[in-house]
DNA sequence: TTCAAAGTAAAACGATCATTTTACATCGTC
DNA sequence: GACGATGTAAAATGATCGTTTTACTTTGAA
């Protein structure tokens, strides 16, 4: 395992479980065992570190995706809540957090959203045979709205998610 | 208008904007035009004026959702999201930078959810003539769906949670 | 075995954090 | 016209912020 793995893996754990900014300098180099010197010379700076954390969950994500249908996409969300947690969607508290201040930021973020939203509607045409822009918008919110009630609604969320993409994927077909 | 909605109005809109955690006192104390002396005295700290401002939010958003059905629920949604901006909920960015460390807060975002979830429940039954909490689930999916989706889709999120909920909401009737 | 690379530990940087305090101004009211 | 209440301005508190630097250790290859 690398400097930068131990970093990046440590440091998304502490971001997820107690926030961004209030995640400082100090609680990051006690809690991933890595000195500020090391931490500065790998990642540059904090929100280059923020940044980098962001790319390697969205690429763990969308291993987590790699699915053939809308119905598996959404127990493969069931699954990573079970496993990961209920703490929101991580790319959209960065957004917050920073008030869409921080370049590096918002580009990791617009490019994670941008790959969901892709992934859903390739799954949506696969499904249905054709492009429908309109049930891709609706996946979509439904995607994100199990992500974010989950946090105080818990795994029952993301079932009702799949039920609803469920109905509207029929009822498109037909 | 008193100190006290001075104080929260402004604040509201910093912590809005710019996040919580990275709005300081000072401004805080620049952007509202009170004294951190003053400030201190009517809110008691900081988190306690997080939990103002949130409880305010609370009131101001449920007179929006006053409204007969569901579909005029997303129609409310779609009005507060033009006029109020498309910045996620600020109620779960306010329990993702606490981490759920504090107990006002904590509070504070709980009572909202349950709030609009009670008037999901009870426009769900005034729309279909019964209970149905599976039904209610999936409404509340979408509801935070759009909220969140409309931060990098925009209002077109909230057109199609809307859509979403008409057909469930048919479905369900027959 | 020596040298450069790569790490840790710890101090220092100036800025900023939330909060309290000191000193002073502006009130409406008795 | 004196007084308590209520506000501002500004400094002080000690802690913590992100970042850099200094001094020292470890390590792997020439």
């Amino acid at each position: 395992m690398t400097i930068m793995d131990r970093l990046v893996t440590a440091s998304e754990a502490l971001f997820d479980r107690h926030g961004f900014t209030a995640t400082g300098m100090d609680k990051l180099t006690k809690g991933t065992g890595i000195s500020s010197r090391t931490l500065y010379k790998h990642a540059g700076s904090k929100n280059a570190l923020i940044a980098r954390v962001l790319g390697e969950r969205d690429k763990r994500f969308a291993r987590r995706l790699e699915v053939e249908s809308i119905d598996a996409l959404f127990k493969a969300l069931e699954d990573w809540v079970r496993v990961e947690g209920r703490r929101g969607c991580l790319f959209l508290r960065a957004l917050g957090e920073t008030g869409g201040d921080t370049p590096e930021i918002n580009e990791a973020v617009l490019a994670h959203k941008a790959r969901v939203a892709e992934r859903i509607a390739v799954l949506v045409e696969r499904d249905n045979g054709r492009e429908d822009p309109m049930l891709v918008e609706q996946i979509i919110v439904l995607f994100e709205g199990a992500t974010a009630a989950a946090v105080y609604r818990g795994e029952q969320a993301v079932v009702a998610a799949r039920q609803s993409a469920a109905i509207l994927m029929a009822g498109a077909r037909s």
